[in-house]
DNA sequence: GTTGCGATTGGCT
DNA sequence: GCCAATCGCAACC
């Protein structure tokens, strides 16, 4: 490292930091890195992600401020937010923003890279390849997060679930949040355009690429 | 203390 | 398209 460089966990919070719209986006294509260097590690592209945004999003579990379990969304970016719906499923997403101010992203759907035995031994051997980590509660299903992950440092050494950025552009579709009461109209999910592990109807709003 | 419900999923009509 | 499963939260009394 060059005299002056700031320290790459610096850097990379600066990233996850950013308004979370953006971060929803930039991450669809990013790699999910769970307990890597263990037998049961596993690498799987993010192919689908929703942004929440803080006090002024009605969909968000923090617009109503901070709660023992929205905490996390108002601290500081690159940790995990994971929460518990229908007495049955868990939902892991990833804090945006600067620290005080809430935002998460939302991961609803990833495509197994690596450690596909490990997958389908917790998902079952019945499930096509591309729907292992189809669905919110599918993914942390087969990536086996729970509440026990909730707030984790997604930068830190000795964290079980690590996110790596990778080179290349994919073509990214952006539609309406699914499965929402308030705020159903606004596009703030986006989706790899074309993959298969794509959650719920294909969003067809509008196309970009970066 | 009580209650209504959800950023879901899978199975059935 | 409809609906049950299943329980932690957060809103309300």
């Amino acid at each position: 490292m060059r005299r002056g460089d700031p320290p790459v966990a610096e850097r990379s919070r600066a990233w996850f930091a950013r308004p979370t719209e953006v971060v929803a986006r930039d991450l669809v294509g990013c790699a999910l890195v769970v307990d890597e260097g263990t037998p049961s590690a596993v690498v799987a592209r993010i192919v689908e992600t929703e942004a929440y945004l803080g006090t002024s999003d009605p969909a968000s579990h923090a617009y109503r401020g901070p709660t023992p379990r929205s905490r996390v969304m108002f601290g500081p970016a690159a940790h995990l937010y994971v929460y518990f719906t229908y007495g049955m499923h868990h939902c892991a997403n990833v804090v945006t923003e600067a620290d005080g101010v809430a935002g998460a992203v939302l991961l609803r759907a990833a495509s197994v890279e690596d450690g596909l035995q490990t997958v389908t031994a917790r998902r079952g051997d019945t499930v096509t390849r591309s729907g292992l980590l189809r669905g919110p509660g599918n993914l942390c299903r087969g990536l086996g997060i729970t509440r026990d992950d909730d707030g984790i440092d997604l930068l830190a050494p000795h964290s079980r679930v690590h996110i790596e950025r990778r080179t290349g552009s994919p073509p990214i579709v952006v539609g309406t949040r699914i499965g929402l009461r308030h705020a159903a109209d606004r596009l703030l999910r986006f989706s790899w355009l074309g993959d298969p592990a794509v959650s719920g109807p294909v969003p067809r709003d509008s196309v970009e690429t970066r």
